[in-house]
RNA sequence: GCCAGCGUAGCUCAGCUGGUAGAGCUGCUGAUUUGUAAUCAGUCGGUCGGGGGUUCGAGUCCCUCCGCUGGCUCCA
């Protein structure tokens, strides 16, 4: 087929449609191609159709080819161009007879006598396997050859071919279907049927529990393990071994985005992809700063790469031919591009070009991929715990052996734990292994287990069935008991080679390093989500909700009794070096006191006629306490906060009569 | 994506079996100048998610699309 012929359709396509329908046709085939199952055929009722085969394609199987069968001209027919997609394997039978059905309906509609079968690879990005395919055209031709009225013309399998069409233009001379496999699996199938099943089973795993050393350490298998001081840790080895979730409500952190006015919904993007209002986005670009602080002092190199790759790309490719399911897909003049879903791509593409030796070695490069796109299945999303835009740093370590790639791997899991503590959030260990692995290295893991300081859900593969061999998560649980995870350390043995990433070693060889993935903190989004999560808990046990007072978007709010103390609340709030802000409205102090609390902030300062003339300051903290404080002792107070902790200023008028409502 | 529930003012929600929309909060205006979680009064505000249909008449019934939530699946 010519890719130019190929371009040109689809550009005619998309016009017709939009001008007949209203919506690019086009469009909606390449976003769903990524997340249905099922034969897509496109139909088009043609005045002419004429191809002739051009030479064979390297990634299907090409069959005998008959002369008779490499070209093809026909007037007045009804083209039919399909591709197989993975899922109508489970019963090629039931695909072939809902096809033909379509077809035939179709072509009595339009009285069609002419028919072209033509295999159309492009129509899908998730084909099934060519033989599945050739088995599917030829049960469809059976069936359609049984119309004796029809003249069937079919257009070889696996061939590259160039093809001419002249469309009719009418409303039914175009349309594009999904046909989804039903009913029960036939004979031949279930042979596949129970391979794939057999390989599933291949993934199984065992669970374990493996405690941190000292007079009452465990380590055996997760079932024997008494959770009672974990119930935490059981909540996740039950939410990961049987995945089933309970719960009706939705989850608390959803009102709180929004009524904090932190974050919300955008109706008018796709879905998962937010809108952050001012404190939201200040605390994002906390959270942001905060975890690049600790990738770039532990040695990483902080980067940028683009959001968006070449489909065609051969490496990526193969990445994508493996994980085909969720991309976000666009067009940008002819050519396809998919939106990275991490920043894996441009490390490793960066790597690739890099000269390294082994003096390098670790050598780290470190991204905050802002943004990550996965284009989530629709009811998975949820708040911002699962979205389909989101923020991630992502740290890549090439290490030159085993021995260097455990001691980075351990330094990254000190880093995230300290990093995690920061939020102030609580989690669970997951650390998952190829048992082989584990078996060579028990040392390692059980000094992974100690460091974590807490007991640990450990998973062992039989077999390697990813890109890693180890893999770290610190998984937190939320007000609803469902776990998410945040940190991640993973050792990769696959992608320097397949990227072609070297370095050269002592004796001058080129060698290819092992590669350490690590997310310090996880999505940044996820980490808003989980110190959310983790306040609606609080609320839930009868305690005051409270960011950490660094991440505060406010951190005091000064309140004066009356107007009258105006002068006095401003020379206050210009000795005070940190976010603070000035209720000037004109109402109660009784009002301004709840608002103040609703809004969780750190520190209330009333100013009224005992202060100015007492000289002090009058502090109300989450506690409900009352402190007469000098301002030396505030400051000295809140300083530790801080430590370690970026700042950064009040992105919102400081008099509040003058600032906005976002929500509500 | 599939199945289910939901979508009424900026926010939270009421509106029975179809008769042409209502409250509280917010906002605005005025009064009030307040001592630690809601001062009082007045007032603005609605293509009842979008489109189509049934009907003399639709927020209410039907179809369809969109969005949100839950479950399934998924989470490289």
């Amino acid at each position: 087929m010519g890719i130019p012929f190929f371009r040109g359709l689809r550009e005619q396509l998309k016009l017709c449609f939009k001008v007949q329908n209203g919506w690019g046709i086009w469009v909606d085939v390449l976003s769903d191609a990524f997340c249905v199952f099922g034969m897509r055929i496109l139909l088009i009722h043609a005045d002419r159709f004429s191809f002739r085969v051009t030479g064979e394609t390297t990634a299907a199987l090409p069959g005998e080819l008959d002369k008779s069968k490499s070209e093809g001209d026909v007037s007045e027919a009804l083209v039919v161009f399909m591709a197989a997609e993975k899922g109508d394997n489970a019963n090629v039978g039931s695909v072939a007879d809902r096809v033909t059905e379509e077809v035939l309906t179709l072509a009595a509609q339009i009285g069609a006598e002419n028919l072209v079968i033509y295999p159309y690879a492009h129509l899908s990005s998730s084909l099934s396997s060519p033989r599945v395919a050739v088995k599917l055209l030829d049960e469809i031709f059976t069936r359609l050859q049984s119309h004796n009225h029809l003249k069937i013309i079919r257009a070889p399998f696996g061939y590259y071919k160039a093809f001419e069409i002249s469309c009719k233009g009418h409303p039914l001379s175009e349309l594009a279907k999904t046909i989804t496999p039903s009913g029960h699996a036939d004979k031949a199938d279930e042979a596949e049927e129970s391979q794939a099943i057999k390989a599933e089973k291949t993934l199984e795993s065992e669970w374990m529990i493996m405690t941190p050393e000292g007079k009452s350490a465990y380590s055996g298998p997760a079932e024997g393990f008494s959770f009672a001081t974990r119930p935490n840790l059981q909540r996740l080895f039950r939410y990961e071994k049987s995945g089933s979730r309970i719960s009706e409500q939705s989850p608390p952190h959803i009102d709180l985005m929004r009524r904090m006015e932190l974050v919300d919904y955008e109706p008018g993007s796709d879905q998962g992809n937010f809108r952050w209002y001012p404190k939201g986005q200040l605390i994002k670009r906390l959270a942001e700063t905060y975890v690049s602080n600790f990738n770039t002092r532990y040695g990483g190199m902080q980067v940028e790469t683009p959001i968006m790759y070449d489909y065609q790309h051969p490496k990526l490719n193969l990445y994508l031919q493996r994980f085909p399911a969720r991309q976000y897909v666009l067009l940008s003049d002819q050519k396809e591009y998919f939106l990275r879903f991490a920043a894996c791509f441009g490390q490793y593409l960066i790597q690739h070009d890099m000269q390294i030796s082994h003096h390098h070695l670790p050598c780290k490069l470190y991204e905050l991929t802002h943004y990550s796109f996965r284009r989530e299945q629709s009811g998975e999303l949820a708040g911002l715990k699962r979205l389909r835009t989101f923020t991630m740093p992502d740290l890549h370590t090439l290490a030159k052996d085993m021995e260097q790639a455990k001691e980075e791997f351990v330094r990254q899991a000190d880093l995230a734990i300290e990093c995690l503590e920061g939020f102030g959030l609580d989690f669970e260990v997951a650390i998952r292994f190829v048992r082989d692995f584990a078996e060579q290295n028990k040392p390692f893991v059980q000094d992974l287990v100690s460091r974590c300081g807490r007991p640990a859900l450990i998973e062992l593969w039989e077999e390697r069935s990813f890109y890693f061999v180890a893999k770290l998560e610190f998984n937190f649980i939320d007000a609803l008991d469902k776990a998410a995870c945040l940190s991640t350390v993973q050792i990769d043995v696959e992608n320097p080679e397949r990227f072609d990433i070297t370095y050269v070693d002592e004796s001058g060889e080129k060698q290819h390093p092992l590669l350490l993935h690590a997310s310090i903190s996880g999505s940044v989004d996820r980490v808003l989500y989980a110190i959310l999560e983790t306040q609606a808990i609080r609320m839930k046990r009868g305690q005051k909700a409270a960011f950490p007072f660094w991440l505060a978007p406010v951190q005091l709010r000064i309140i004066p009794v009356s107007e009258k103390f105006d002068k006095a609340c401003r020379e206050i709030l210009s000795g005070i070096p940190y976010r603070i802000d000035y209720d000037d409205r004109d109402s109660s102090m009784g009002r301004k006191i709840r608002e103040a609390e609703r809004e969780w902030i750190p520190y209330i300062l009333v100013v009224g006629a005992k202060e100015v003339a007492g000289g002090y300051l009058n502090v109300r903290t989450r506690d409900g306490a009352q402190r007469k404080m000098t301002l030396p002792e505030l400051l000295a107070e809140i300083e530790p906060q801080m430590k370690g902790k970026p700042f950064l200023e009040l992105p919102l008028p400081q008099d509040i009569a003058r600032r906005p409502i976002f929500v509500g």
